[in-house]
DNA sequence: GTGATATGCGGAT
DNA sequence: TCCGCCTATCACT
């Protein structure tokens, strides 16, 4: 079945060009990178940065709103694309080179998390860097960074190279169990069940982001186990959140 | 209406 | 380390 494909916006109207009438042979993930296979080894490469979006509905397709790059429709839909940081078509062998800079992702089966870990436990960079380092993990962002470092108490400013092997694989372990839950519920949620504000006798919360999380932008708000101010600082160039107390460890490392 | 902000990242400095 | 990309949303006038 053909899909068929434009560019309302106008910025990827040759590419759209391309893709109209063929066939979606194959999806493929690698971290954030999405890639929809085209055929003759070319793939669609779709990146969606911080503000893209990538919307669904079923027939009838309306008129577009907004700025779309791309417009995919298809016998049961179609799928309308804004504001991605990459809309591009690969040539043959592309695909290739961007597996091979991106680090192991958590949500793939084919990942080895010893190849992280052989980075990371030589590195002196701080691990709430490191893990937002696409070419070391790919997949988690600011969310997931700040949530898995407080689920395993594990302060952001520990140096890669001072993590343990067992904090490690706690770490990965604990990401695919929280980006699979993503994936499936469609929202970022890592608070356990013992610790949401209704076991916890509180009054509900109000993020804006979509999920129920520990620390990630609640700076100044007290921690949902200890009470602590949540502390936060930019790191990076992106704003870091954690429970100074919660994530305190016996071995203080430097503030980051 | 205006401005700040956002689950990211590449390139300039 | 900073800037800019690019779009939508929300708080605030």
């Amino acid at each position: 079945m053909p899909v068929r494909a434009e560019s309302p916006q106008g910025r990827f109207a040759a590419g759209a060009l391309q893709i109209d009438g063929q066939v979606l042979l194959d999806a493929d993930a690698h971290g954030k990178h999405l890639l929809l296979e085209l055929g003759d080894d070319r793939w669609l490469h779709i990146h969606l940065g911080i503000y893209g979006t990538c919307t669904f509905g079923p027939p009838p397709v309306p008129a577009p709103t907004g700025a779309v790059r791309l417009r995919l429709m298809g016998a049961n839909g179609y799928a309308d694309l804004r504001g991605p940081a990459t809309c591009e078509l690969l040539e043959p062998g592309d695909k290739k080179a961007l597996h091979d800079r991106l680090g192991p992702d958590p949500l793939r089966a084919d990942a080895d998390p010893g190849i992280a870990w052989r980075r990371i436990s030589r590195s002196r960079t701080p691990i709430a860097t490191l893990l937002m380092d696409q070419s070391i993990v790919a997949g988690p962002g600011n969310i997931y960074r700040a949530e898995v470092l407080f689920r395993q108490g594990i302060d952001p400013g520990r140096l890669g190279r001072d993590l343990t092997f067992g904090q490690w694989t706690a770490i990965w372990a604990d990401l695919a169990a929280l980006m699979a839950d993503g994936m499936r519920s469609g929202r970022i949620d890592t608070v356990h069940p013992e610790h949401t504000p209704e076991a916890m006798g509180r009054p509900p919360r109000k993020d804006d982001h979509g999920g129920e999380v520990y620390v990630y932008r609640r700076a100044t708000m007290p921690c949902l186990v200890c009470d602590t101010e949540i502390a936060t600082t930019v790191l990076a160039g992106r704003n870091l959140f954690w429970c100074p107390r919660c994530q305190a460890e016996p071995d203080p490392p430097a503030a980051p």
